[in-house]
RNA sequence: GCCGCUUUAGCUCAGGGGUAGAGCACAUCAUUCGUAAUGAUGGGGUCGUAGGUUCAAAUCCUACAAGCGGCACCA
């Protein structure tokens, strides 16, 4: 039997050799720190026997594929850590994540992070023990038979769920088993004690919120202590960048109870909403979009037809069409209210009433229709996120009415200008997914055939990559989804593009073809920022509140050294304001260094520094965020090149 | 909405059954100073809300609310 190793190399072996045996007769050194092999690129047990000529790669614990394995073990010295500690508790499943894993229990009583110190120190002296890992196959019934008598009721209904085709494994370590698809490293030694037990949570059994409340215990684990410490350091770092944290710092919006979900924009935070704003608006205005306004209250006849009364009622707010009562202390509306209106979830249907106004001829088609539409939804309180998750949010909404054939032609137009707008807001990295058909689907299975296939080609003529979606389409049509990632590694949904049948046949939209016949336009939904709130939140965790000139709400503070240079200062700042320039002076009677730390933790980005020699001279010393250098211009120059250098992107 | 944790001055946080503390910020005064915190003095809180226990509650108990971390949902 043949053997083919990573570096090419071919060796014979008797079959049913192991992993751990080729590593032995490899090296001695091998074979200790092997935790598992590749054989054929699937990651499998060092003790299992090999029947065929395989490739086969020794994992060793130092390689970058043993993380997932070293992950993957801690979780189980974590379920045994716990049940030692607090017997009674059931196991469920302990995956590894992204940086670490965690394992879901079942108890009563819920763990708190006062009990990580105990938790942690019984796995590292389950780690000292160091069982071997040591793999069985079971009968399926008497498997379970054997997790309901230990009372895992959990495990027993998974092992139930599981295919009848699979193999029931389980993993020793020691006395204590556990369910498990593997693999193993050799031994529990092998974890090591480079992990940390991090956070607990609630989380559903099986993620059905129908279902019980488990504990969920998150843990990271490395190969070593300063890999550990490098990815405690990071989630500091992280921390740090959290757009709550810096909107606070930097003045820039706030939250209260009395409107939670709803943003208060303070000045400077309303001056980057603004330029982003602007920005878009600039950039559609330069793709051939119109910009429209549409109602807030809508009435709930209206929502009917558009289908969101029976669909997503629960998202919405809902307000009774009655004049409310002031007597005091009496009831807020005397009358039981028979009409309600709704605050606007979605501009889409009033776009709709825009399109439907007059008679639409196909010549008129595409109407790339843009509203910086103001919704509300009524988001679940633990959904509530900063900016991140709002109830009252402002899209960069437009629906492009078309015919058919534009589809792709639309689409391809749409993602070259979503590519351009977020490269230039410094988001080259985005991850493309495809929303196909879902089951309960409404249109024709050929209008989606054409409708996924237009998205395609549209994709593929943007030069996109993008990942399948299979089923995860809105019931009215195929949709791509842009994602980003933010500094704290979270994923955000961000633009969209969705095809839409059905909506124009809901409300009877309908344009005069060519034929002379009434058709039925297609329209597609469309955002490229998603929301302004979210976007400018995942901008401040980008740029850690460091923003681009362009967008910072104040771009340069004119910072005096010594009273003697006040009114130059005040001239210099009428200057910058005149070249339009947002800037500030600092007059107060605080040494320059304050200053200087002051405005650098505000993330000014340029700062003049003005003394009696400056205003002597008429120049300014200038000072950029993160640099010490300075550097001095004449206040002519200084200010033309700061102005040059605030010209938004488009 | 569900589970857990948290809630004390504008901010960050300490304290804790006998009636409230620090640093920063703010105000006043002094200082006019050359690139990440000048000094002094002073003002500021019914300790999230509502009940309960107690001679006495900010502290203990209960309920509620909000915030935070997840889950579910989602832009």
């Amino acid at each position: 039997m043949n053997i083919t190793l990573p570096d090419g190399s071919v060796r014979t072996y008797p079959s049913g050799v192991t992993g751990l045996q080729i590593a032995d007769s490899i090296s001695k050194s091998l074979a200790k720190a092997a935790v598992g092999v590749k054989i054929d690129g699937a990651l499998s047990d060092l003790s299992l026997p090999i029947q065929k000529n395989v490739k086969l790669e020794i994992i060793r614990r130092q390689d970058d594929t043993a993380l997932e394995m070293i992950r993957h073990d801690a979780a189980h010295v974590l379920a045994e850590a716990v049940q030692s500690l607090f017997p009674g508790t059931q196991v469920t499943i302990g995956p590894t994540i992204e940086n670490g894993f965690y394992y879901d229990f079942a108890r009563n009583e819920p763990f708190s992070t006062e009990d990580f110190a105990a938790i942690e120190t019984e796995m590292q002296k389950i780690v000292e023990r160091g069982a071997p890992f040591t793999r069985e196959v079971w009968d399926r019934d008497e498997a379970i038979q054997y997790f309901k008598d230990k009372g895992e009721n959990y495990k027993a209904e998974l092992i139930q769920d599981l295919p009848v085709s699979e193999n029931i494994t389980i993993y020793r370590q020691g006395d204590w088993l556990d369910l498990c698809r593997g693999p193993h490293m050799q031994n529990v030694k092998q974890v090591g004690m480079a992990f940390k037990l991090l956070k607990v949570a609630g989380a559903y059994w099986r993620g059905d919120s129908s279902r019980a409340m488990l504990t969920r215990i998150y843990g990271t684990a490395w190969r070593d202590e300063a890999e550990l410490n490098a990815y405690l350091t990071q989630l500091e770092e992280a921390e740090k960048r959290d757009h709550r944290k810096i909107g606070k710092d930097m003045g820039l919006f706030h939250l209260q109870e009395e409107s939670q979900g709803s943003v208060f924009w303070h000045p400077h935070g309303f001056t980057i909403y603004n330029q982003l704003e602007n920005y878009i608006r600039r950039r559609i205005q330069g793709d051939g979009y119109v910009e429209v306004k549409t109602p807030q209250l809508m009435h709930s006849r209206f929502w009917e037809a558009s289908g969101h009364w029976s669909k997503f009622r629960e998202n919405m707010f809902v307000v009774p069409d009655v004049v409310p009562s002031t007597e005091e202390g009496g009831k807020v509306f005397k009358e039981e209210p028979r009409e309600f209106m709704a605050l606007k979830p979605m501009n889409c249907p009033a776009h709709v009433q825009i399109f439907k106004q007059g008679i639409k001829s196909y010549r008129d088609l595409p109407i790339r229709m843009a509203e910086f539409g103001c919704c509300h939804r009524n988001e679940a309180h633990g959904a509530l996120h900063g900016l991140m998750r709002v109830r009252q949010m402002t899209q960069d909404d437009a629906h492009i009415f078309c015919r058919v054939d534009q589809i792709t032609d639309e689409s391809i137009r749409f993602c070259n200008l979503l590519r351009a707008i977020y490269k230039d807001l410094g988001f080259e990295d985005l991850q493309v997914k495809l929303a196909l058909r879902p089951e309960n689907r409404a249109g024709t299975d050929e209008n989606w055939d054409r409708a996924e296939q237009g998205l395609r080609d549209a994709l593929d003529a943007a030069g996109l990559p993008y990942e399948d979606l299979p089923g995860e389409g809105a019931f009215y049509g195929p949709k791509l989804e842009f994602h980003l990632k933010d500094a704290i590694g979270r994923s955000w949904q961000c633009g969209t593009l969705q095809l839409d049948f059905v909506m124009p046949e809901r409300l009877d939209a309908h344009y005069i073809g060519e034929d002379g016949q009434k058709h039925r336009p297609v329209m597609l939904h469309r955002a490229v920022l998603g929301t302004l709130e979210r976007f400018i939140g995942i901008m401040l965790e980008n740029y850690a509140g460091k923003l681009p000139l362009w967008l910072a709400p104040v771009q340069c503070v004119v910072a005096t050294i010594t009273g003697k240079a006040d009114s130059y200062a005040e001239e210099v700042v009428r200057d910058l304001k005149s070249h339009g320039i947002r800037a500030e002076a600092d007059l107060r009677n605080e040494k320059i260094n304050y200053k200087v730390r002051e405005h650098s933790l505000q993330k000014v980005p340029v700062l003049f520094v003005v003394g009696a020699r400056e205003a002597e001279e008429r120049t300014v010393a200038i000072r950029r965020l993160g640099s010490q250098d300075q550097n001095v211009e004449s206040i002519a120059q200084a200010i033309e090149a700061l102005a040059h250098q605030c010209k938004a992107p488009y």
